[in-house]
DNA sequence: ATGCACCCTGTAGCAGCTACAGGGTCAAGG
DNA sequence: CCTTGACCCTGTAGCTGCTACAGGGTGCAT
């Protein structure tokens, strides 16, 4: 009666490895088996698959996701947990952000500097071979 | 009278495993050993690594910096491929960015919903919950 | 001879899947 | 009844770019 893994797979937009994968690592919860042993999968574990899709798909890591699952088990409890993983996420995204546009730039400064002509002279690999010449830093990480 | 593998790893900003790794990797060239077995680096290995380091922090991949390398030891050749791996990756970075900065959005928009209240009626989870809330394309991918 | 900092090899672990190999199950068609 | 094919099962290895051991050797000072 429930979905079989396929099915499931498939309403949520993930592949039957990844689901299998959850599985293992106690993100989703163990299914029903059929007599044949295959897995059998109630509407439940649909929510949560998307669930965890959805959060995944806004770059939550697997830990801060258990964890959202946990708080979104107990209804009654205050939301500022929910609220600090969001927010601690947002902020690790937005430094990737600084950080790739820190990136972007120094690329962009190489890549306008090569005035094409011979690898012997080109301003990208003297770039490369030299930090000094570099202006921003796109240090250590 | 060459380097030892720490003061190499030291001189660039590397650590001592990661310089075995590169040379495991076929990145890095062997060095010559001491007759007590240990690596010993010449200058050429330093600007090599250097080069190295300097493009990883730039966000080159491994693939990448082997081209870079292949190229840059044919100072003869045209520099349009240089020019065409350095190009590549930019672009790959603006990509990166750009699905970064609808990440935030979305999650901004998350956080800014949220009233405070319990777990039950907080607009995060509910959001988690059912993508149809969400405006924004922080697709598949 | 003893201690210590450093070096060696080899292997396993991290995240988050993905991709097999080598089998079993089930419904349809001949 | 038997086969074909699509699906399912378990278990394990691979991906990237390191990092972190374990279990040993080297080299120099005391």
């Amino acid at each position: 009666m429930g979905l079989k893994i396929g099915e499931l797979a498939k309403a949520t937009g993930t592949k039957v490895e990844t689901v299998r994968y959850y599985e293992r690592i106690g993100l989703l919860p163990e299914a029903e088996r059929t007599s044949g042993n295959y897995r059998s999968y109630a509407p439940a574990h649909l929510d949560q698959l998307n669930f965890i899709r959805h959060a995944r798909r806004l770059g939550f890591d697997i830990a801060d996701i258990r964890s959202l699952l946990d708080l979104a088990g107990q209804p009654e409890r205050d939301c500022a947990e929910v609220d600090r993983i969001a927010s601690g996420h947002l902020r690790a995204v937005e430094d990737k952000i600084a950080r790739l546009a820190l990136l972007r730039e120094e690329l962009n400064r190489m890549i306008g500097q090569c005035r094409g002509g011979s690898v012997g002279n080109c301003r990208i690999i003297e770039t490369l071979a030299d930090h000094g010449l570099c202006e921003s830093d796109h240090g250590g990480g």
